[in-house]
DNA sequence: GGAAATCCGACCTATTGAGTCCTGTTTAAG
DNA sequence: CTTAAACAGGACTCAATAGGTCGGATTTCC
């Protein structure tokens, strides 16, 4: 509980795979999910997320692959986990954006404290950035 | 993703209470359960656990109950959430105290950075108390 | 045209979270 | 001394989700 998922891992390690080598080269997903024994088909559908998300660029064909969009310093862990999840990332689903589904929402009395909580989270996820995990 | 489960939430809320109200009295886990809609069996289980860890003391017999063990502001929501869970609050498996079970703990290139938001989210838990969400 | 890559929806499955059930034991009160 | 109201706690069910897999389509280089 109140872990990360394995699909976040898996694209932050690869997110800072490309942050570290790059020089204009492109990485492909089998050549990074061979180097840190990930899943294969997993890490592929992670990367097509974060290319609509743009935060990183894909060129299809033979020689095709995977490239940072933005410079690492501006790629938020933030910004990769909500890309992932298609929720920002929160500690409990009363401080999703939209519809509030949680079955006490009503009674719960220690929402407003723990958004204390929520808030540190969010702002320790939006200053963190690749650059800081190379 | 990365959301306190419920069972913590039932906890807080019943700690909460018996803090808000507390004058030598004794709190009903049936009580509680109904003032905030949770379910009884659940939150019976979760104070049964909160006794065994001495966060809460508990009389049987008829005119039973609960009262908190100890003042509010020396109850951190880390051993709260600890107590439930039987771990640590933690934001990625490898942070467990005792064995690694992650499959890619060897090739991982991300926990030491990450340790930085597990410190964060640990001293953030540590030094929050009942006290504070009355 | 074929190989190597991205693209993407559909599917599977094991684990976990959430909740329930049942049978104890304890104890105050009548 | 019996009954009712409470805690104690293991076993179980059910549903949702995480994690992973599959199949086929499209793109592009040689």
């Amino acid at each position: 509980m109140l872990q990360l998922s394995k699909k976040v891992e898996y694209g932050l390690i690869a997110l800072r795979h490309m942050a570290l080598k790059q020089r204009g080269q492109v990485f492909t997903a089998k050549e990074i999910a061979l180097e840190y024994d990930l899943p294969y088909d997993l890490l592929a559908k992670i990367l097509q997320k974060l290319t609509r998300a743009n935060i990183v660029v894909s060129t299809q064909g033979v020689r095709g692959g995977y490239a940072l969009a933005q410079r690492p310093e501006e790629i938020q862990v933030s910004h990769v986990i909500r890309t992932i999840e298609d929720e920002k990332p929160m500690i409990a689903e009363c401080y999703a954006e939209g519809t509030d589904t949680c079955s006490i929402f009503d009674a719960c009395t220690i929402r407003k404290p723990l958004g204390k909580v929520q808030r540190n989270l969010e702002s320790l996820l939006q200053n963190m950035t690749i650059q800081e995990i190379i």
